[in-house]
DNA sequence: AAGTTTCATAGCAATTTGCTATATTATATG
DNA sequence: CATATAATATAGCAAATTGCTATGAAACTT
């Protein structure tokens, strides 16, 4: 026999709080809509759930046993309730993030944990990628937003929030001989080997690039392929060279293993940012990020700009 | 946010089945029924639960979150549902039954063993009292029904179903001596030891009419207050005697330990049967337990009969 | 590109839900 | 034992919800 999942919760708080009256009130009820449906209820299942004429009120055992049932559905209940509540202010759900290996890497994990500060609740999903592929994810509804440096965007479905100008600068550990030289040019750059920034990305165009600038023919590029973590490590022993993000580099300026060279390096009309759907309604855990993100960088951006001069034009 | 129930319930029975269509055949219902559910859901929750405009109906993580608890209730509701057919049926429940000791633990504990092997899921509560107890505990809704001797019915609230002619004899073990007799006359069981029923038992006061029936002045009772093991355990190792239901000396023809003494008691006008209230609708499990003992006696009776042709008439 | 399947929408009758006001009943109190 | 008090049941009514059938609109299949 079917039977109402509301009646059944409605049992379950009267025979738990005692009472009709105390019950209703639990559910947020008036005690004669509760009365209504018990007597309903027996009515229809044709067995008394209480014990009639008794004042504390004394349910038989089969409402009893009904009521456990009841129970079980009102706690699933509730938590349903919590869980609308929290997605709805943006306290719980999913967020799917992807980006740029090396800025997701070097920034945005350690902005991920502030907002986990905040948001416990909040599921980060992250997931890496460039430009092209970024943006067949996000129309394709497998990511909620990308994190990357962008020049043209294609397309108008898209918007984009810059957070960053796309700095790049030539990374070397602290100890590197060319921090030593008063006059750096450029070409001495050819001297050191260098590493190569992941296949296909953005950055490794641009080294390509700066190196052309320099008049190279053949740099020695002995490691290719890894992620942040490697190139970091693998800088901070040798005197090899790479390009990066200035993000990247002021992000570790507290480890103090690397820094950039004194050098200015032609930066591409590119900016790092926010891409995501435009006019598409997110979620209210994925528009907390979004700020997150913004405004983080936005505080971040007055001690970038002076990192910057502190350490690309010193000397 | 309170949300209803049965949408969450309809929400999961939709992601489970993978289609509305099949959710709402799972749940019995239509599918325009179902499609609305989820589009007022969606409205009132302001957030999409599916991902638009993909046939393979795939839900969002909100969705699926939600439907999760919806499943809960879902299996609460199923459970529930199972209980109600069961009771009904009486396949489920709880019958309360008291009685006297010697019938109950002779004969009744028996008829329950096989009550269950029908019913396994029917809980009995069994507990012990004599005639005037018994009634206020019925009425009081303490027992669903008793099974004792009933000579006269005080109120007309009470329905009495007899089961068995209220008929005494006395016990002995097989290896009695008064057994051997040709013709057994009365007194001579007056040079026996003689086991007491329990006190205030109806079977007491038979055994003192009895005896005094036999001119008793200062029989030996050296053994007073046990249940019918005590009783019984005691018989088979003493050639003392005591006053037993016919019934009661039936139900261990099979072990063969005692027996009755083939001498006529004396036995007062009265019944042994079922007693519960008049009119009161019973649950199902009772009226199927009241009904399971009834016919039990009633297959039973001719047994009993000739049994007590055979044993008290005998030689 | 047509066919098939599945989902969404519209309209309508019946049920259910909620409320307030009030009657009834059970316990407590004098 | 009557009366006071608290709790539960009932009545009546407006609004919301539920169910259905019929039908339109997409999305997959072929």
């Amino acid at each position: 026999m079917k039977l109402d999942e509301r009646h059944l919760i409605q049992l379950a708080a009267v025979i738990n709080a005692g009472g009709v009256t105390e019950g209703a009130e639990l559910l947020g009820m008036t005690q004669p809509a509760v009365s209504r449906t018990l007597a309903l209820l027996e009515k229809r299942l044709g067995e008394p759930l209480f014990v009639k004429g008794r004042r504390p009120l004394r349910p038989t055992p089969f409402g009893r046993a009904l009521a456990d049932h009841g129970q079980a559905m009102l706690l699933s209940s509730r938590k349903a309730s919590e869980l609308v509540d929290n997605f709805r202010y943006g306290r719980a759900g999913t967020v799917r993030v992807a980006g740029t290996q090396f800025f997701m890497d070097a920034l945005i994990s350690g902005l991920i944990a502030d907002f986990h500060n905040e948001r416990p609740d909040v599921r980060i999903v992250q997931s890496y990628g460039y430009m092209p592929d970024l943006q067949d994810a996000i129309r394709a509804d497998r990511v909620d937003l990308a994190i990357c440096p962008v020049d043209v965007l294609d397309g108008d479905d898209m918007e984009f929030q810059s957070i960053l100008p796309g700095r790049n600068v030539v990374a070397c550990r602290v100890t590197h001989p060319l921090l030593l030289k008063r006059k750096l040019k450029g070409p001495e750059v050819l001297d050191y080997p260098w590493i190569a920034p992941p296949p296909n990305s953005p950055l490794q165009a641009d080294m390509r690039a700066l190196l052309l600038s320099f008049g190279s023919t053949g740099v020695s590029v002995p490691y290719i392929g890894g992620s942040l973590a490697s190139a970091i490590n693998y800088l901070t022993r040798t005197d090899a060279l790479t390009i990066l993000p200035h993000g990247v580099v002021f992000a570790y300026r507290k480890v103090g293993d690397i820094t950039a060279l004194p050098l200015r390096v032609p930066h591409p009309q590119r900016a790092l940012g926010i891409l995501r759907l435009a006019g598409s309604p997110q979620s209210p855990a994925v528009t907390a990020f979004t700020n997150h993100i913004a405004t983080s960088f936005g505080k971040l951006s007055e001690l970038i700009k002076r990192h910057e001069q502190s350490v690309v034009w010193k000397a």
